[in-house]
DNA sequence: ATAGAGATGCTTGCGAGATT
DNA sequence: AATCTCGCAAGCATCTCTAT
């Protein structure tokens, strides 16, 4: 999908999103590249957000620049940006971390729905059930539609992905055209939080279930065998400590769920290994594909990968061939990480600000 | 310049089914 | 049982194009 957000911001206020017309030679068909974009931006959005939180339909379009909020690390100190999420179904409000792969996504949400002032537009949103408009919210999704900021509907983002989907051209098993709700990125995200070993009663906090139960139906993307070997597991479990899965998580495993992202931090970037596993290799973090490294530390990569290319000529040299493997290894592994800063654009930081409020326009 | 036709995109209402 | 999601379709708003 493309990533819209790429594009000029200064281009595009320029045009103010505005028509810009376009012949395409394949079909002979105007193309209206303006809305295109915009729709590609809101697209990948969406799927974004969806894919990263696993939170409700509802719950995406009630976020709000209000929702972001920040939390500081007792023991380091650091700022950890939180979504708090007002959800739809119960009256709990809930919190969930925001990724460093999240906070780019709603950093170009912001950085779209940004008037000249910097201030994030206050629009009104339409309560389906309650068939009622709602008070005006800095939501984040918006957009300037018939001349007046207005909030996304839920209609509007199924049909969104609908089209998103149509134009991959994916089909399911019988050659259907695949389709996918928003609500299956729920399901994504809880069943994928689970494989990776999240405990599951971590997973209903998470998802705002009340039930955990609720948290375990969401099963259906497993194989058979996985499905039973994990509710005997959790017999097994309850037969020990009975009230085990059925409680709040305390604060200590809050602590030690928080403290993964302290962890994750190693000398190069950070780890992007699953909650609660180990190093697989001993940190020998330059070999590894779950390193995500930083660009901070390009001069360092560099200056190990020449000291491997120096030690690999060595070994060639003197014929320490059981040597020489393990140092190809590591200089792959430098350079591929390497590689991957190149790729990367530079990451802009964007200040994701305090909301201002306005008069609403309308 | 303007009115009308046609196309397109979005909102809204509603019922069925899924989720909590 | 209550609440929410999903899909459909009618209707509305806006835009382009064409004729006047």
């Amino acid at each position: 999908m493309e990533r819209g957000s790429e594009l000029s911001s200064t281009f595009w206020s320029t045009v103010e999103r505005g028509r810009i017309w376009a012949d395409d030679p394949n079909t002979g068909k105007r193309r209206d590249l303006g809305l295109e974009e915009e729709r590609a931006f809101w697209t990948w959005a969406v799927v974004e957000v969806l894919r990263a939180t696993g939170i409700r339909i509802e719950e995406l379009l009630e976020l709000s620049h209000h929702s972001l909020v920040q939390y500081r690390l007792p023991t380091t100190g650091e700022l950890v940006p939180l979504l708090q999420i007002v959800p739809s179904k119960t009256d709990t409000e809930r919190l969930l971390l925001v990724s460093p792969e999240l906070a780019d996504v709603l950093s170009a949400i912001i950085c779209r729905a940004r008037e000249a002032t910097g201030a994030v537009p206050l629009v009104r949103s339409y309560h389906r059930r309650e068939c009622a408009w709602q008070e005006p919210a800095p939501l984040l999704f918006q957009r300037r539609i018939r001349n007046e900021d207005g909030a996304f509907t839920d209609e509007t983002v199924r049909t969104m992905l609908d089209e998103a989907l149509t134009d991959t051209g994916l089909t399911d098993v019988t050659e259907a055209p695949l389709r996918y709700t928003p609500h299956d990125f729920r399901r994504l995200f809880i069943t994928d939080a689970i494989l990776n070993g999240l405990p599951p009663h971590i997973v209903q906090v998470i998802a705002g279930h009340q039930d955990i139960n609720v948290t375990l139906g969401y099963k259906a993307v497993y194989p058979e065998e996985a499905i039973q070997a994990h509710l005997a597991f959790l017999a097994r479990r309850r037969s020990l400590r009975p009230s085990e899965e059925y409680r709040v998580p305390t604060d200590e495993e809050w602590q030690e769920f928080l403290g993964h992202f302290e962890r994750h931090k190693v000398s190069f970037g950070a780890c992007g290994r699953p909650f609660g596993t180990p190093c697989i290799h001993e940190h020998a973090c330059v070999r590894c594909p779950m390193l995500w490294p930083d660009p901070a530390q390009r001069d360092r990569l560099v200056e190990i990968r020449d000291n491997l290319v120096t030690r690999t000529a060595e070994a060639e040299r003197e014929g320490w061939l059981g040597e020489m493997e393990g140092l190809q290894v590591s200089l792959a592994g430098a350079e591929e990480k390497l590689t991957q800063l190149e790729r990367r654009p530079s990451r802009v930081v964007v200040d994701l600000g305090i909301p201002v409020s306005r008069t609403p326009s309308s």
